[in-house]
DNA sequence: CAGGATCCACCGTGATACTG
DNA sequence: CAGTATCACGGTGGATCCTG
């Protein structure tokens, strides 16, 4: 608290009030918590495509294992983004989709992925020029 | 500003092949392990608002150590968001401003903050019913 | 079939101290 | 001022085995 009060009077400043979550209370660490993990995006274009089940998701996201596609489902359905309907059938069914609001955040999902997808190689080509200059 | 219009088109139909990043080769995952971790969208935020000095950001960002924003200038720096540039005086004097690409990414952040806003209270009520069913 | 339970390795993060 | 160096910790994810 040593009151080092350092007015730089940058005339941007003043021009956004707090930036769009600047306040932090925009709840987007949730959403970023999610979208950042491993798992999730897979998942969710996965149920995009439609209904699905827990070995379908298993089958058609290579590499993730049981647990983590039983983890990131969890969480989905905890935050509301998926449904999970189970059959009390032997053997057992259960059934994941979307939420409406599910839909939403893959939608933004795809959003990022769009721009991922333009801006792929300039990142690949930054990457490479700061590697070689900082061998 | 933060206004960047979403065409989204929901794409739960059978039009989409693989998936917007299903054949994981669009990069979305470099972007997310970017926006993912803890600091880098509250130092987009920052800079999105102007050229930024480190301490000036250190100063900005209530939580963020020395080391950390060290650490997230510095990546941003390798993947091409972010343009430092160092004034040989005494002391040093060093500056931070967003790249093109960068400020892309910093409106691709911004249209996450705003889903995220919008969404907020729906996903902070899924988790509590979550939880209270769960217990 | 759809998970649950354990154990473990990694690494992102934080606290602290030091420096050109 | 703008970092670097070192240590320690907690959470995420992987592997394996077990179950209603």
């Amino acid at each position: 608290m040593s009151a080092t009060n350092i007015t730089v009077t940058s005339q941007l400043t003043d021009a956004v009030p707090l930036g769009p979550c600047g306040d932090d209370d925009c709840g987007i660490r949730d959403v970023l918590d999610r979208l950042g993990d491993r798992w999730t995006v897979l998942v969710l274009v996965e149920l995009s495509k439609g209904v699905r089940r827990f070995n379908q998701l298993h089958r058609a996201i290579p590499g993730l294992s049981q647990r983590m596609l039983t983890v990131t489902t969890k969480r989905l359905c905890r935050d509301g983004f998926v449904e999970r309907t189970a059959y009390p059938t032997i053997p057992p069914q259960v059934e994941y989709r979307l939420t409406d609001m599910g839909r939403g955040l893959a939608d933004t999902a795809f959003v990022l992925a769009d721009w991922s997808r333009a801006n792929k190689e300039a990142i690949a080509a930054a990457r490479d020029r700061w590697d070689a200059e900082h061998e």
